[in-house]
DNA sequence: CTGCTCTGGTAAATCGATTTACCTAAATGG
DNA sequence: CCATTTAGGTAAATCGATTTACCAGAGCAG
C-alpha cells in the first residue's frame, strides 16, 4: 500500500510551498493566493489523488470530528439498532465519524479511556432500557445519554408520559371505556431499572381520570414476555371484568395476549381491542397487525447526535429532553 | 477542558528527556533506562494522569489500531446487529477500535475516502442479505466482507449448503419422510440477489435424494413474509400431498405457516412438524417455538476481524470462508 | 526619490509520540 | 595506565497539516 500523497507533495509538484497547498486547499483565505497559482496547486493535488490525512490534522488542530459512541453490551443486540442508524446519520451530516464500542459496566473504565485517546469530540452512551446508570468522571467531556439518566448528564428519554395518555385516548378515540391492563409492575419504582416505566403509568392513569372512568381490569407482571401475555389475558377473561380493550406494556406481551385470546374463540380488534408499546417487528407480522406507541430510537439517535455537537463543552447540567413516542396505528385497534 | 499531560509534561516533572518518558513507557528497550529513573518517570506519568496520545502515535507510526466497518443502510437495520457485536468483541480483544459507518452504494465512495483519511488498518463490508456486490478500488486496502461476495476481496457466508442438508437430516431423525418445502425462489440464481440461497436447497435436495427420497410438496415463492407461508402451507394442504414436516426458508415464513396450521385445525409440531432457517428473535416467541436453523451474525462478524487482522496486507485473493450455521433446536420438531 | 501599503507567498513552529544517531562517564581488559 | 566497552541517556528528525510571523516586490502618495 503506497503512502497517500501528503501536502508535501502536492506542493512539490506545483512548485510552491505546503503553506500555499494548505491555503488554496482550505480555500478560507485563499483570497492570498493568486488564481493562477491556485489552479496549478489544485491541478497538482487532483493528479496526485490527494486528500487530507485526517490524523495530521487531528494533531495539529485538537479537534478528530469523530464522536465515541457507547453502549452497554445489550444495545447492539437486536431491538435498539435503530439508535445506531439515527446516530450515525446525524453524526454523518455534520461530518463527524463515529466510533463504536460496547463496554459492560466493570470495563467502562478502559473503553472510556480509549476513546478518549483517539480525542473523541463528545461521548453518547446508549442504552437498552431506560434507566438510571452511573457515569464515571468524565474529565470534561462532552456526552449526552441516549434511554438513560445519570448523575449530572444530560439525556434522551421516550416521552412514555405523554405516551401512556396517547395509548388511553386512542382507545377512547374508538369508543373503548372497559379498559383492561396488563404489565403494571413494582421494579417500576427503582430508578437503577427504569426511569420511564412508572411515568408511563401515570399517564395512562391521568388520561383514565380525566375521561371519569377507572380500569376494568389489571394484572401486575415485572417479566415481560408472552406467557404474561397469555396468562394475563385468560386472569382477565376469567374475571368477568367485561373489557373490551386491552393495553399491554409491550408487544411480546400482546403476542401472547393474541393467543389467549384466540384459544378462547375471541377475535383480535373484532372482539377485544389490544393497544401496545415499543414497535418491534414483531408487531407487523402479527395477524391482525399491532397497533403500538413506538420507541423512538432512530429519533433519539439522532437528536443525541445534534444535542453533543450543539452543546458549547462542558455538559452544562442534567438537562433531560422527551423525544415523543409515535403512534403506529395498525389493526389491533378498532371502533367500537 | 485542560489539556491532558503528554510525555513532555511527564518528562518535565520527572527530569529526564522525552526519549526517556517514551522508553519508559514502552518499556519495550526499557533494559537502557535504570530501574531508579524508570521509577521516577512512571511516578511522573502516574502523577499527571497520563494516557499515550493515540492521534500523535498514529501519525509517527502510520497505524490506527482502528478498523472500518461499512454497511449499507439495511445492516444495521434490527436483523444483523449482532454481526456489529461480533466484530466490536474480536476487535476489542485484539485491541483495534472499530469506525462505523453507513453508507448505500452512491455514497460509499465518499465513506470509504473518510475511513481511509483516518487511516484505519482494515474494512470489513458488512451485508444484509448474502450476495455479491460490487466494490470500489480499495487501493490496497485490507478488507473482508461479512455475508457478501465481490470481485477479489476475501470473504465469510454461512454455509447454507451445510444447512440445508443438516435440516433435512433432522427432519429424517425425527423420521419425517413427506417433506414440503415453502419459498424456492427464482431470484436465487441472480448472485445480486443471492449468493447462498441456491447452494441451500442444493443441499435440501442432495440430502433428499441420499435418503432415496422426494420431496412430497412443493410451493415456490420470492417474497420470503408471513403471508407466503400462510397462503403456501394451505396450498400445500389442499394438495393432498399429507405431508408429516414443512421446511420453510425463513422464520417469518414459518410464522405464517403457523397461522394457516392452525386455522386448520392442525397443531404445529403434534401433527406437523416445522423447521426454518434465520433464527430471528421471532423464532423464540412462536407457540411452540421454532426450530431453525441460525444465521451466524456474530460468528462471521468474529471470524472475519480474526481474518482480517491475520491478513499480511494487501487481499490475497477472493477465498470464500464458510461458517456453519447451528440448528437451533426448539420445540417444533418432533419425532413422529 | 522616499516612505507606505498591498499582493502574493514563504519559512518555521507546533501538535505528541517514536526512532535513529549520537554522547558522556564509568567500568573493564590487558 | 591506555584503549574499549557498556550503561544510561539525550538531541534531533520525522509523520502531515495548520498557523503565525515575516518578506520581497509592486504600486502609490507626497
Amino acid at each position: 500500500m503506497q503512502r497517500k500523497a501528503s501536502q508535501a507533495d502536492v506542493a512539490r509538484l506545483a512548485g510552491v510551498s505546503v503553506t500555499t497547498v494548505n491555503l488554496v486547499l482550505n480555500q478560507s483565505r485563499s483570497a492570498r493566493i493568486s488564481a493562477a497559482t491556485a489552479q496549478r496547486v489544485q491541478a497538482a493535488a487532483q493528479q496526485l489523488g490527494y486528500s487530507t490525512d485526517a490524523i495530521g490534522r487531528m494533531l495539529r488542530t485538537g479537534e478528530s470530528r469523530s464522536l465515541g459512541f457507547v453502549s452497554n453490551n445489550v444495545t447492539t443486540t437486536r431491538y435498539a439498532s435503530l439508535m445506531i442508524s439515527g446516530v450515525l446519520n446525524a453524526a454523518e451530516q455534520q461530518g463527524y465519524t463515529v466510533l463504536i464500542a460496547e463496554a459492560e459496566s466493570h470495563q467502562l473504565q478502559r473503553t472510556l479511556a480509549s476513546l478518549q485517546e483517539r480525542r473523541v469530540d463528545g461521548l453518547l452512551f446508549g442504552f437498552m432500557q431506560a434507566r438510571q446508570v452511573d457515569i464515571p468522571d468524565l474529565k470534561q467531556q462532552r456526552a449526552v445519554l441516549i434511554n438513560g439518566v445519570s448523575n449530572g448528564l444530560p439525556s434522551l428519554l421516550p416521552d412514555e408520559y405523554a405516551a401512556g395518555v396517547n395509548a388511553i385516548e386512542c382507545l377512547l378515540a374508538h369508543n373503548h371505556q372497559r379498559i383492561g391492563v396488563i404489565g403494571r409492575n413494582h421494579k417500576a419504582k427503582d430508578p437503577y431499572h427504569s426511569v420511564t416505566i412508572e411515568s408511563r403509568f401515570a399517564g395512562i392513569d391521568d388520561a383514565m381520570r380525566n375521561a371519569g372512568l377507572c380500569l376494568a381490569g389489571e394484572v401486575h407482571g415485572d417479566e415481560w414476555e408472552p406467557s404474561l401475555g397469555y396468562q394475563g389475558t385468560l386472569t382477565l377473561l376469567d374475571s368477568g371484568a367485561d373489557i373490551t380493550a386491552l393495553l399491554v406494556a409491550n408487544d411480546r406481551i400482546a403476542f401472547g395476549a393474541y393467543r389467549a385470546l384466540h384459544e378462547r374463540g375471541l377475535r383480535v380488534a373484532d372482539d377485544i381491542s389490544i393497544i401496545s408499546f415499543d414497535d418491534e417487528p414483531l408487531a407487523g407480522y402479527m395477524h391482525p397487525t399491532l397497533t403500538t406507541l413506538q420507541l423512538p430510537y432512530y429519533e433519539m439517535g439522532k437528536l443525541a447526535v445534534e444535542r453533543l455537537l450543539s452543546m458549547d463543552s462542558a455538559p452544562s447540567h442534567a438537562t433531560c429532553q422527551r423525544v415523543a413516542m409515535p403512534l403506529i396505528e395498525r389493526e389491533s385497534v378498532r371502533r367500537l
